[in-house]
DNA sequence: ATAAATAGTTAGGCATTGCTAACCATAGAT
DNA sequence: ATCTATGGTTAGCAATGCCTAACTATTTAT
C-alpha cells in the first residue's frame, strides 16, 4: 500500500529526529508532531506493517532502506517547497508549513520542474 | 463554518460553469466533477446552508454575494497557481491538477508573494 | 516492596468526503 | 393515461486520520 499524507509526515518526522537524536521511540514522535499517543501508535504500527520502518523490542525506531528512500524524497520536497517560498519573501514558519501541506500532493512533474528552476538560481 | 477544500471545489465549479452556461443546476456540476449525483447533492446542500448560493424551486443555483466573492478568491488561487507551475515548464494538464490541490490549503501569504511575484515578470 | 512515572496499546468516537442502492417527483412521449 | 427519462434526495458504507478514555507493562524511586 502507498504511503498516505499522514504516513509520509510521520516517516518524514522519524527521519528529522534521526539526524537530532540517537534514538527516536513513538513517544518523541508524539511530542515532536504533538499527536497524542494512539495516533501515532496506529502511524507507526502501518509504516512497520509496510516495511518503512524496524521497531525494536524496546520500542526503538530505526528507518528500513525503502522507509529512507521515501523520507529522503518527501525531505528534500520540504527542503525545496520552504526554500521556494523564502526566495518569494515569505516567511520561514509559513514557508515550512506550506511546504508540509503541499510536500504530500504535488505531483512529481511539478516538483522536478521546481526543483531544476531553484537549481539554475 | 468555513468551506472545507470539497465546498471551495463545488464553489469553484458552479462558478466557471456559470460563465460557461446560462443556468447551473447539480447535475451540471455532476457531470462537470464527474461526481455521484448524492455527492453533489450534499456539497451544493451545504454550500446552501452556509449561505455561498441560492437554489430556486427548480434547482437552478446562483452564487450569493458572500459565495462570488469565495469564488473569485480560489479561482484566482488556481489561475495564478496554473501560470507558476506553466511558467515552469509543467504541461497544461499537470499544472491544473496541481493547481486543484494547492489552491485550497496555500496560505493567503505565500499565495500573495507567489502572485506578486508573477505580477514583476 | 510498593507507588509513581513512562511508554505503548486497545476500543471507540468524530469529521470529511467520496460511493452505491433505492427511492421520489416532475415532465415529456406515446 | 400511462410509461419513461431526468433530476434530486435519503440511507448507509468506506477510507483517512485525528481524538479521549482506559488499560497494560515496565522501570524508577522511596
Amino acid at each position: 500500500m502507498a504511503l498516505k499524507p499522514s504516513g509520509e509526515m510521520y516517516l518524514e518526522t522519524i527521519y528529522v529526529l534521526c539526524k537530532e537524536k540517537t534514538s527516536v521511540r513513538s513517544i518523541d514522535i508524539a511530542e515532536h508532531m504533538n499527536f497524542s499517543k494512539p495516533s501515532v501508535s496506529r502511524g507507526v504500527g502501518l509504516l512497520k506493517n509496510n516495511d518503512y520502518i524496524s521497531v525494536d523490542k524496546d520500542g526503538y525506531i530505526t528507518l528500513t532502506e525503502k522507509g529512507l528512500a521515501h523520507a529522503q524524497k518527501i525531505y528534500e520536497r520540504h527542503t525545496v517547497l520552504s526554500k521556494a517560498f523564502r526566495m518569494l519573501g515569505v516567511d520561514e514558519e509559513t514557508a515550512s508549513e506550506d511546504a508540509c501541506k503541499i510536500e504530500h500532493i504535488i505531483s512529481d512533474k511539478s516538483f522536478e520542474m521546481l526543483k531544476k528552476y531553484l537549481e539554475d538560481k
